[in-house]
RNA sequence: GUGCCCGUAGCUCAAUGGAUAGAGCAUCAGCCUUCUAAGCUGAGGGUUACUGGUUCGAGUCCAGUCGGGCGCACCA
């Protein structure tokens, strides 16, 4: 809409000869009577112009002007808003190019020619996925389906580890779950996987191998197999759940030597050291953040001649920009707050344009059961699994409850809720919603032979009036823009509560405006309209993951 | 102690610096001989944790205070 308005009102500052500085802003008001949409543009110029914004709204009025059956009322209302009303008419045409552009409706232009990176989940293969890793990868996926609606070429990103320490202690465990399967005492440390999946790892080694190993005391096989089992588990958790990545990226390859013997994880020591940020002291190699004003200095490569995490991390999003990615977008949980500062300081140090980079960090989660709030726990045998989860509330309850909370707050998935089958639960109430407006379609089809691709009708929609009618078809109008701020935001839960608000306002339409009874022509123009209702239900469901059922 | 996030109706949560702070649930009152009542309409419910500041205007930005969460390893 900015690009409707602000081109007439930059053209009658000129002919009112107002000059300002300031940016034209276009709002939509939170209520109707102030308008379909407003300006502020007389409040922000009145200290420049040292004049009343009231009387300055009033002066740019006579030259605010629209193509014909645009803007039906133009008004100054308050300390000085210019209220815009939309002509039915325009409302309705717009309403037609949703059913013309159908699964199109609401894609834009912003990235085409342009490549997006998202990574997400990226969880080591140390254990089954837990419930707070669930929100990340819903959240993750839905922004990369909103980088592809503005037609981004989007490549979603798996970054992993099978190295190290943690999968060492990893196959440990196995081991020693499996000894005991053979009979022998043993004592499982604190510091080992203490988890119920790690027993039934060791189950089906001893059934496919008895004792053969018992005598082994290679860890590799251990470690292999329990890599294999849970990468498994985890890839069949997100493909439950319609998360699907295009590549996996490991760790590992950053530590590999290339022709000149030098390794990435080298590379970025060895340019840093030329910044002259690093130090070796202690026995480790130490990146100097309290040149930056930290408190202390982080380890990249500990004495024991390992790279800590945060090396290979700024080394991995190197290769992000060696893949020359436009945009770099990461997806993580609330535990890595501390690190990314220090990741984004080490690549501007080396010259990187970090502004390509979009980070989205997603609070923690906890669950309500019975009314009672249950924490998580992670890396104790007792953190929730995502895939029980899934078994009790079901795909569609499980991504859209992650994503209806903004990102930045602790979620409370409220099981129960999840469960219910009735309006109460916010899956059920969108669902319905769609459900209608097929069943409508369906006797419309019988009863009236309504033939939804008939393009030829669309111009009965001009005949709509009511305030239903018009209010839902506006709302058809809001989809695009609301699907950009979402993405700059890199927030799914705003298509959320847009669609909950466009559910609610097909039920009001249909609710007053009878449709089957209708005369021939309104019935038709209705129609119409809850077909273009359920095109963008659709769309949006698509790009959050939801299904969209025909009936209920 | 320190870095980040949060604090809004009884509960769960909204509100690109804009107009009288909004939804849902719960409570109360209405609407089915009529296209799915899994729905709709209406009512009550608020010192936006607190104190200052910035400005035409602050729930939003800044400073401080108080509460809750997550981090603060030569773990990832």
């Amino acid at each position: 809409m900015l690009e409707f308005f602000s081109p007439v009102i930059q053209k009658a500052l000129l002919a009112a000869g107002i000059t300002t500085e300031k940016a034209i802003q276009i709002e939509q008001p939170s209520d109707h009577k102030f308008g379909d949409f407003s300006t502020n543009i007389a409040l922000l110029a009145a200290k420049e112009c040292r004049k009343n914004p009231r009387e300055l709204a009033h002066a740019l009025i006579p030259f605010l002007l629209f193509p014909p059956d645009t803007v039906a009322k133009i008004e100054v209302a308050g300390a000085g808003f210019i209220n815009f009303y939309l002509s039915p008419l325009f409302i309705m045409r717009s309403v037609e190019q949703v059913l013309l552009d159908g699964d199109h409706y609401g894609k834009g232009e912003l990235g085409i020619g342009k490549s997006a990176l998202v990574e997400y989940v990226s969880a080591n293969p140390t254990g089954p996925l837990t419930i707070g890793r669930g929100r990340g990868g819903v959240l993750g996926d839905c922004i990369a389906n909103l980088f592809e609606t503005q037609g981004y070429k989007v490549t979603r990103e798996y970054y992993f580890n099978d190295a190290g320490r943690q999968m060492q202690i990893l196959g440990e465990s196995v081991r020693l779950r499996y000894l005991e399967l053979c009979g022998k005492q043993i004592e499982l440390p604190a510091t080992h996987y203490q988890g119920e999946y790690i027993r039934e790892i060791a189950e089906s080694l001893y059934a496919n191998n008895g004792k053969t190993l018992e005598e082994s005391e290679e860890l590799s096989f251990f470690k292999k197999s329990a890599e294999t089992s849970i990468f498994d588990s985890i890839r069949q958790t997100l493909q439950r759940l319609g998360i699907r990545h295009d590549t996996f990226f490991n760790e590992h390859a950053l530590y590999q030597e290339d022709e000149g013997g030098i390794s990435a994880n080298q590379r970025v020591i060895d340019a840093l050291q030329e910044k002259g940020f690093i130090d070796k002291y202690d026995g480790a190699t130490w990146f100097l953040t309290t040149k930056l004003g930290q408190e202390k200095d982080k380890v990249l490569v500990k004495s024991s001649g390992e790279p800590s995490y945060r090396l290979p991390d700024i080394a991995y999003h190197i290769t992000k920009f060696e893949r020359s990615f436009d945009v770099i977008a990461n997806v993580f949980g609330a535990d890595h707050i501390d690190e990314y500062p220090d990741v984004l300081e080490a690549l501007k140090i080396l010259g990187y344009d970090t502004a390509r980079i979009k980070i989205a960090i997603n609070q923690f989660v906890t669950t309500t059961v019975d009314g009672k709030t249950v924490k998580m726990s992670t890396r104790k045998g007792n953190a929730d699994l995502l895939d029980d989860l899934i078994d009790d509330v079901g795909v569609d309850a499980t991504r859209l409850f992650f994503i209806m909370r903004g990102k930045d707050s602790h979620l409370n998935f409220d099981v129960e809720l999840a469960k219910k089958q009735s309006k109460e639960n916010p899956v059920f109430y969108l669902h319905y919603a769609h459900a209608r407006i097929c069943s409508l379609l369906r006797l419309a089809l019988q009863e009236r032979a309504f033939d939804p691709d008939c393009s030829a009708d669309h111009h009965l929609l001009r005949k709509l009036s009511s305030q239903a009618e018009l209010q839902l078809g506006l709302a058809l109008l809001d989809y695009p823009p609301m699907i950009r701020t979402s993405l700059r935001l890199l927030e799914p839960q705003k298509m959320v509560e847009y669609l909950h608000s466009l559910a609610e306002l097909f039920h009001r339409f249909y609710q007053e405006c009878p449709i089957l009874k209708a005369e021939t022509d309104i019935c038709t123009a209705r129609l119409l309209l809850s077909l273009a209702t359920r095109q963008v239900l659709r769309n949006g469901f698509k790009i959050l993951g939801v299904s969209a059922p025909d009936s209920m």
